[in-house]
DNA sequence: CCGGCAAATGAAACCGATTACATTCCGGAG
DNA sequence: CTCCGGAATGTAATCGGTTTCATTTGCCGG
C-alpha cells in the first residue's frame, strides 16, 4: 500500500459518500457530474451526503479517469535578463489566473529558458499533463512552436508573431500596435503638430514595425523619413538619439517614442536642450510602463491591455479545450493622456 | 471506458515499457524510481526500452498512487487594485518558478481574492491537490492563515507578518527592512548629512515600522522626530509631505523616503523649491522599483531581493515537503547607489 | 395479467502508476 | 546434498475517481 503523507487523515472519498447516501459510487459520480441519468431525488440525497461528510473531489483521481488535467500550462520562455523590471509578465499572468477563475482549471507555470527545460516541458505536455498551453511572448527560434503544434494540445499564443504560419492551428491574442500607434499620431495631429520625429526601438522588432506603420499611416508627410531613428529600448538610447536629432532637426515639435523608457530619455534630452514639454515639443511614449505615470512631467502614452490579454488568452484556451476552433483576437490599445501631449 | 481526448494517440505506459523490456510493470517502476532492488543490468534494459518506446511518466497516475501532486500552490490573495503596476508579483513568481526548476515540482497559481475563492482554494488544498503552499503577501484578515495551518500542508509565507503566532508552523521568507533602512542611513552618515528627514508610508504598515526603526538606530539625533512624517505610498503624498517639510524645516540636507514613488514626489518638491539633488539634499528611496533607475536624477535606493525571495520560498517548500521543520529566512537588502545620494 | 421498453441504479473494469506481499532463484553454510 | 536466507522479480491490491455494461425497477399498452 502506498505510504500516505505524514499525519494526513484518511480522506473522504466518493465511497464514503456512497455509503452515507446509501447508493453506489457510480451513482455518486453521476450525481456530481450532473448526469441526466439520476433522479432529482437521488441527486439531492447525494448532495446531502456530500455536505454531511465534507467530501471534496480529488482532482488527481478524476484527472486520471477522464484524461483531463484541469490545468492550463503557462509556458514562459522569455530570457530571464530581458524585461526584468517590467510588470508585463506579472500582469498577463494575473489576467490568465483571473480568466481561469471559476472554470475549475488552474494555471501551471512552466518556465523553460534553456533548451533542456524546453524539451522537458514539451514532453510533459505531450503526456497531457495539461489540457492546454498558453505561451507567453512566443519565440520563433528553434523548433519550439513546431513541437508545440506537434503535441496536438490547444495552444494560445499571447503576443504577436511576425508572420505566423500557424493560423488555424494556434489561437493568438495580442494588442494592436498599429492601431495604438495611430492613436498616438492622431493625438499629435489634433494638437496641430507639424514636424514629428520618431525615436523607435530596434528596426527588426515586430512591434517596432507595426508602430512605425501606424505612425506613417496617420502622419504622412508630417513624419519625415529623416526624422525617424532606431535605437535600443532603454532611456540612454532615447537620450542620445533625441539629442542627435535635435542637432540635425532643431525644428521638431513632437516626438513619438517606441517605448516609455525611450520617451524618458527623450524628455531628459529635451530638458538638456532647453525645450519645454509639451509647449515646444510634445512626447508620446508606448506601453504605459510604471515609469510613465511617475515621469516629470507625467508621460502621455499608449497602454497595452495586458490583464485583458491574459484573461482573453485564458478564455480562448478554455474554448479550445471545449472543442472550439482556434481564433485570433486583437485587443485595442488605449491612449493614456497625461501631460506631455 | 473513459472517453479519450479527441485524436489523442494511445499513450505509452509502463505496461508498454514492461513488455518491450521483457519484465513486469513493477520492475519498470522500480527501475524508474532508482530502487536498489533492481540489478544495474535490468535497469539498463528498462532504460533502453524507455528510450525505444518514448515513454514519459504520467504525472497523474503517479500522483494518485503516491499521494503527492508534485506541485506547489502559489496562493495570491493580494487585492487586485493595489500594487497594480508593481513588478513585485512577477519577480517573486519568477523566483518561485526558478527555485522549483529541476525538482519536478511545478508551481500552480491559485488566485483567491474573494472570500468564496479563498474557501475553494482551501478546500482544494485540504484535498492535497498540492504538496505545499507558498503564500504571497500574507494577509492577516479573516482566518485564512489559521485555515491554512489547519490543512496540515507545508506552508511558506513570503513576506513579513507583523507579529506572527505561526513560528514553528509556517516557514517564512522576507527581506530585512530594518537592515535595509540601516544601509540607507549609513550611506547618509558616510556622506556627512546632519539634518535628515524621513517621509514614510502609512504609520501602521509593518514595513514602515521596521524601516523607521532602522533609520533611527543609525541616525540617532540626526533624524529629528519632528522631521519624520507619514503619508501615502504614492508620489503625490511624497510631494506634498516634502513641500510641507521644506516650509517648516528649510535646513534639511537629506530625505529618506519610504518608497521610490514617495521619493519621486520628494524629488519633484525639491526641484520646485529650487534645491539641488544631491548637492543640497540627498534622497534615498526604497524598493528599487522600475521608476527608480529611470528617475531624473536616477534614484539611489534600497533593493529587495525579490527573485531570491521567490527562489528561497520554493526551496523551503521543497524542504518541508521532504520533512524538514519550518524555518524563517531573512534576506539582506542591497543599497543601489545611483545619483541622488 | 403479462410482455416489453425505458429509466435508474449497481457491479466491475479501467485510467497509470506504486508498493505490499508472494515467489523464484541464487549461493553458501552445515 | 539439503536447507536456508537474501536478492531480484512477479503478482495483485491499491490510490480515487469515471464509464461501460448488466441488472433492477417501474410504467405502459395489449
Amino acid at each position: 500500500m502506498p505510504r500516505r503523507r505524514r499525519d494526513a487523515p484518511r480522506a473522504v472519498t466518493i465511497a464514503d459518500v456512497a455509503r452515507e447516501a446509501g447508493v453506489s459510487r457510480a451513482t455518486v459520480s453521476r450525481a456530481i457530474n450532473d448526469s441526466d441519468l439520476v433522479t432529482a431525488e437521488t441527486k439531492r440525497t447525494v448532495e446531502e451526503a456530500i455536505a454531511r461528510t465534507g467530501f471534496v473531489m480529488n482532482a488527481r483521481g478524476r484527472a486520471l479517469a477522464t484524461g483531463r488535467a484541469e490545468t492550463v500550462g503557462v509556458l514562459v520562455t522569455e530570457p530571464l535578463d530581458e524585461l526584468f523590471d517590467d510588470p508585463t509578465y506579472g500582469r498577463v499572468l494575473r489576467g490568465i489566473a483571473e480568466g481561469l477563475t471559476g472554470s475549475g482549471f488552474l494555471p501551471v507555470i512552466v518556465q523553460a529558458s534553456s533548451e533542456s527545460e524546453r524539451a522537458l516541458a514539451l514532453r510533459s505536455f505531450e503526456r497531457r499533463s495539461v489540457d492546454a498551453v498558453v505561451h507567453l511572448t512566443p519565440y520563433r527560434g528553434g523548433d519550439l512552436l513546431e513541437a508545440l503544434a506537434g503535441t496536438g494540445l490547444p495552444v494560445v499564443l499571447c503576443g504577436q508573431l511576425v508572420d505566423s504560419p500557424y493560423e488555424g492551428v494556434f489561437s493568438t491574442v495580442y494588442s494592436d500596435d498599429v492601431r495604438g500607434a495611430r492613436l498616438a499620431a492622431e493625438r499629435l495631429v489634433a494638437d496641430g503638430r507639424e514636424r514629428v520625429a520618431a525615436v523607435l526601438g530596434p528596426a527588426d522588432n515586430p512591434a517596432t514595425v507595426d508602430r512605425r506603420r501606424g505612425y506613417a499611416e496617420v502622419l504622412g508627410a508630417r513624419l519625415d523619413e529623416a526624422r525617424t531613428v532606431h535605437t535600443g529600448w532603454d532611456s540612454t538610447g532615447g537620450f542620445s538619439a533625441t539629442a542627435a536629432l535635435l542637432e540635425t532637426h532643431p525644428d521638431i515639435d513632437a516626438i513619438l517614442a517606441g517605448s516609455d523608457r525611450i520617451a524618458l530619455g527623450a524628455l531628459a534630452a529635451l530638458r538638456a536642450a532647453g525645450r519645454r514639454v509639451p509647449d515646444d515639443v510634445a512626447v508620446i511614449g508606448f506601453d504605459d510602463h510604471a515609469i510613465a505615470a511617475n515621469a516629470s512631467p507625467p508621460l502621455t502614452t499608449i497602454a497595452q491591455p495586458l490583464v485583458e490579454e491574459g484573461q482573453l488568452a485564458a478564455r480562448l484556451a478554455l474554448e479550445m479545450i471545449a472543442g472550439a476552433a482556434p481564433r485570433t483576437e486583437i485587443l485595442p490599445m488605449r491612449l493614456i493622456p497625461r501631460t506631455t501631449a
